[in-house]
DNA sequence: GAGTGGTCTAGACCACTAG
DNA sequence: TAGTGGTCTAGACCACTCC
C-alpha cells in the first residue's frame, strides 16, 4: 500500500503502475535504462534498483543486449498480502471472514520456545481461527504470537480485523518471512471445522515472520481445503528464494 | 556448481563458503562492507552485489546501522538443484532413481501450445517418469519439452542421467523458472504407479523454465507422495517472489 | 556499428544502531 | 559520537543483440 520513501521504490511503483495499465503492452519493450533515468531525473543506478524489484517478482525480463520486456500485466502481490489473509482476499475482490475458535494466552511449550525464540517460562498468545471466503470455510489458521505481541492484539475488539494490519499500525515492522509448503492429512479437528473427511489431504503453509532484528513476531500454520488456493514462486539463478526440502 | 564469471558472484560464493564453514559462527556478525571491500580489493558496490545474493536466500540479515548477521549455516540450494531432481537428491546424499513409463514425440495439444509457446501444429517430447529415492517411489514426473529440445534428449541413451544437466551441457541456458504448488487428488494412474490409494492428496509442483529470451524450455508437473518433500520460500518486503493464488 | 543491459569504481550523504 | 548499511550519483568499460 504505502510506497517506500526511497526514490527507487517510488520509481518501481510508478513503472509497475504503467505496466499494469498496459502502457507498454503485453510483450512490450520497456524504455532503456538511460531514457528512464532522464525521464525521471535520476541516475541509472537508481533506475536499476527500481527495475531489480520488478525483475525479482517476474514482472519483466532482463537480458544483456536487448530492452527489458514485460512478462505479465496482471496485478502483483505485495509482501503484506502474503502475510495477511484479510488483505489478500480483499485484493482479489473476495469477502474474507474469520471465526475465532479459541484465543488465549498460555505458557509456551518447548516447541513454541524454539519457534518463537522465547525465554524459558515465556508465554504465547494462541489463536485458532476458521477462515472464510465468501462465507464458505476454506482454511484453518493456527497462529502463535509471543505474549508481548499478543497483548497488543488483545486490546482489539473486532474479530474480523486484520491482525497484521493492526500490528503494523501499532508500529510493529515485519521484515522477513519464511514459508514452508507441504501436504498434511486432515485430523478430526480439521475435519469438524472445515467440514471435510478425516484423512483428506490439506495444503499446509507454515510461516514465520521476523522483525528487523530477526526476532520472531508470529508463527502460524494454515491448512487449506484443496482446490481453493495455490502458491507460486518466481526464481532466477542470481536470486533463488525457493528450496525443495526433504520432509 | 560452476561459479559465475562476475566478481560479485565469485565473492558471494567465497563468503557463502566461509559462512558454511562456520567462519563467523551461527548468529555471528559479518565484517563490514568496507572491510570486505578492502580484503578482496573490490569496491563497496561489488561487495553489496555479493551480499545481496546471500540476503535474497535468507542466509544473512541486512539492517541499517548494524553489521549483517548470519541466519543459517546450512548448505543452501542452487538454482539447478531446484530444476533437477537428480542433482537435488545427490546433494542431499540420497540415491535418486528414474523409471521411464513412456517417452515419445507427439503433436502438441492446444494446452501444450499455450504452455510452451509453440506454433500451431508443433510437436512436444512427452515423458512420464517415476522417480525413486533410495529405491522407493516418491514422485511421478510428467515433463513436456518443445520437440526442438526433446530431440537433443532423445540422443541420450542413459535413463538415469539428469536431463537438466544434459541440456546445460548442450549449451541450453536456463534463465527463469516459475513454480506453482498445490494439492491434487491421486488419479488411478498416480495410484497404480505410486502404490497409493486413489484420492490420496499429493503435493503437486507445476514448473515452467525459460531461456534468456523468455522462450519456454520445459513444462513439468511433479506429484509427490505426502510426507516426502516440502517447499520453502524466503521473502522480504523489497523482493517478494512468493504469491498466494486463488485456485 | 549503434544501442542495450551487466558489471565495476569512487565518492558522497543520510538514517539508524550502539556504546 | 563513531560505525554501519541504505541510497544516490557520475562515469567507465564490457558482452551481447540486432540491424
Amino acid at each position: 500500500m504505502q510506497a517506500g520513501d526511497a526514490v527507487y521504490q517510488r520509481l518501481a511503483e510508478a513503472i509497475r503502475a504503467e505496466i499494469e495499465a498496459g502502457r507498454f503492452g503485453a510483450d512490450g519493450r520497456l524504455p532503456s535504462e538511460q531514457s528512464l533515468a532522464e525521464q525521471h531525473s535520476v541516475s541509472r543506478g537508481t533506475v536499476r534498483n527500481a527495475l531489480a524489484v520488478l525483475r525479482a517478482t517476474g514482472l519483466i525480463t532482463s537480458r544483456r543486449g536487448t530492452r527489458r520486456v514485460v512478462l505479465r500485466t496482471d496485478r502483483t502481490q505485495s509482501f503484506h498480502e502474503l502475510l495477511s489473509f484479510t488483505e489478500w482476499a480483499r485484493a482479489h475482490g473476495e469477502q474474507p471472514g474469520a471465526e475465532t475458535v479459541h484465543a488465549h494466552i498460555r505458557p509456551a511449550t518447548q516447541a513454541d520456545i524454539e519457534r518463537l525464540h522465547l525465554d524459558k517460562g515465556g508465554e504465547v498468545f494462541d489463536i485458532l481461527r476458521r477462515r472464510l471466503l465468501n462465507e464458505k470455510p476454506i482454511m484453518l489458521e493456527r497462529t502463535l504470537y509471543p505474549a508481548k505481541v499478543g497483548r497488543l492484539l488483545l486490546a482489539l475488539p473486532n474479530d474480523s480485523r486484520s491482525h497484521t494490519a493492526a500490528l503494523e499500525a501499532a508500529g510493529i515492522a515485519f521484515q522477513d518471512s519464511e514459508h514452508i509448503i507441504d501436504v498434511v492429512s486432515a485430523d478430526p479437528t480439521d475435519a469438524r471445522l472445515l467440514g471435510c473427511p478425516v484423512g483428506l489431504g490439506l495444503l499446509r503453509e507454515t510461516r514465520r515472520a521476523t522483525d528487523p532484528t530477526g526476532a520472531p513476531l508470529v508463527f502460524s500454520e494454515d491448512r487449506f481445503l484443496p482446490g481453493n488456493v495455490s502458491f507460486s514462486v518466481h526464481n532466477s539463478p542470481a536470486v533463488s528464494s525457493l528450496t525443495r526440502n526433504r520432509a
